[in-house]
DNA sequence: CTGTTAGCGCATTCAA
DNA sequence: TTGAATGCGCTAACAG
């Protein structure tokens, strides 16, 4: 006698309950499997008296095609890694949602992989989900490892790295330049009469890149002091609130902070609300990020907009852009904005 | 003559580079498919020779295994899907990320799902989902379809539902209850001698639960007016600044401003700080979540603090264990503290 | 427009 | 400890 299959086994068992295939819908409908398959994703493939009639059928059902099947015979998994420091960061994650708003609409799924901002785990989570047949793959800034790149640059699938540009991308970016942003904030401050800055910071690379730009700016323009708190991630409301006390322990107390996040910068209002410290008048407090599109600068805060929500729309469209096969730019400058408190 | 597989087409095209196969690798090794199989993932059942020799050729070819074939065959994906509001809120965020760190860990994988509040999208993405078959599924807050109720009825995969209690649970629950949160609040702050409260909150679910069991607890204490501005979602500073606007144009301002979450208090807190009003001797804020873990009160804000990082970590669990055949609680309440500002 | 055939790449089952 | 056969559920290719 044959052998048993395993989902013969299965049924025997009794308790467990099979998800339904296609053989079974195809079966009840009175067609082949092919026609369930090509009426559910392909139905101008099949005359709309049977699609109907199928669709019915898989509707009345509860008929749930096994996605897992289906991405190995098309090879297609309609999947997309995206590869992040951390969700848990406004930043991070307004941008995440916007890309998988867009994903989620154009019919893909998004595989979400936390680096906590090193790329050796990224290089472990990039082995990890490579082996899901992702369609596409969306990365966080410009640093990566040797094998990492490697491994995406014999891939041959769309990647996409953003909020950063550098010469040497793996195929596509989206981003701005974080040099530029430290630039132009001293430019503008210093413009407006600012002599006296400070920095608080979390240890985050693009950020660094921020803070190493503005303090070289700084000095050209003639101010070579520039008090700088390094915090440790995550950066949190708490950080800048430290932050702020550190600073305001030192000898020449800042009359602009510059914040690595808005998060940052709240916590600096807090700390210096409690203090009786008046913002902007005896401190201007300068966030970055605006995670709420144009509406975080106000009376008592200038930031830096980079518009995530935009980027993250730029990112998913330059992935399906270039699923459905169109050539797609390599580099794409989001831009930023320095959006400044109304003078008080 | 025979027709051609697929992949003998994709040979031909020359341009694509084909994934490496099990096949390919045993034929690199000189052993057969299953042991290289068995190599990477049940080591135990190989000899050490070949295992390491086995491995070694794996790591020189840089040979990724196929998961989608592999979870076809096994009928496990290890894969976990999130079913959450939004990613672009620290306090959803927060979990996601504790689970996520737990169940990646575990060799698992997370497929995040935003649902924005709306249990029809809920049902929408639960189907998009099932079709990859997870292992196991987490779903926030008790309010879902009875198409979804069904669907995962029958499913007999794991189900925790994140973030609250109630009476009838999917399969696991994990979280507190929201009418405790608003009875604890009233009874607190009535305590301490407040009288005029406000709340500023969102349009979210369990927010107006709590909301509404604060409300009625104030009634039953004396207190029968409560300003409440709800204002839509998402939950950002700039919520928190008009809300605070627009209680205090009320005739009668509050002492006490309830907000329903940390963002929104940090609102407040810059709105109140522009304005002149110091904090808590002119206005207490309250906030809600404290995903920094205890260190979100401070002189000027108290706050509910629902320890995310462990509500994640016990969703995480929840589904581990089940995922590893134990039986496990049906319900588990993660609590929450109040955790009040110094007396100024 | 519909059906038949033949894998996709892997892991389970059984046999050696 | 290793291997051969088989099928997981679906869709691409081809034929009618």
């Amino acid at each position: 006698m044959a052998r048993k299959s395993r989902r013969e086994l299965a049924q025997l068992d009794g308790t467990t309950e099979l998800p339904l295939t296609v053989r079974e819908v195809a079966l009840a409908a009175g067609v082949s499997p092919i026609t369930v398959s090509r009426a559910l994703h392909r139905p101008s493939l099949v005359s709309a008296a049977t699609r109907e009639h199928v669709l019915a059928v898989v509707k009345e059902l509860g008929y749930v095609p096994n996605l897992l099947a289906g991405s190995l015979a098309s090879s297609k998994s309609r999947l997309v890694a995206i590869l992040l420091p951390t969700i848990a960061n406004s930043i991070y994650a307004t941008v995440v949602q916007a890309i998988m708003d867009r994903l989620t609409e154009a019919g893909y799924q998004a595989l979400i992989g936390p680096t906590g901002y090193s790329p050796e785990k990224e290089e472990e989570l990039l082995e990890a989900i490579l082996g899901r047949r992702p369609d596409g793959i969306v990365l966080t800034g410009t640093l990566h490892t040797p094998a990492s790149r490697a491994r995406l640059a014999a891939l041959n699938i769309p990647v996409v790295e953003a909020w950063d540009l550098s010469a040497e991308a793996l195929d596509m970016q989206v981003g701005f330049s974080h040099e530029q942003v430290g630039v132009a904030l001293a430019e503008h401050f210093v413009a407006r009469g600012y002599r006296r800055f400070g920095v608080i910071s979390v240890d985050d690379p693009r950020a660094m890149r921020r803070n190493l730009a503005l303090q070289a700016r700084l000095v050209a323009l003639g101010i070579p002091e520039l008090p700088m708190e390094v915090l440790p991630l995550p950066a949190t409301w708490e950080v800048g609130r430290i932050g702020l006390a550190r600073l305001l322990e030192r000898p020449e107390p800042p009359e602009l902070v510059l914040c690595s996040s808005d998060t940052l910068a709240l916590g600096v209002v807090a700390e210096a609300s409690s203090r009786g410290l008046r913002i902007p008048a005896q401190l201007a407090v300068v966030g970055f990020g605006d995670t709420t599109n144009g509406r975080f600068a106000t009376p008592a805060l200038s930031t830096v907009s980079v518009n995530a929500d935009a980027m993250g729309q730029r990112v998913a469209q330059a992935l399906l852009d270039r699923l459905a096969g169109e050539q797609t730019a390599v580099s794409l400058d989001t831009g930023f904005a320095l959006i400044e408190r109304q003078s008080s």
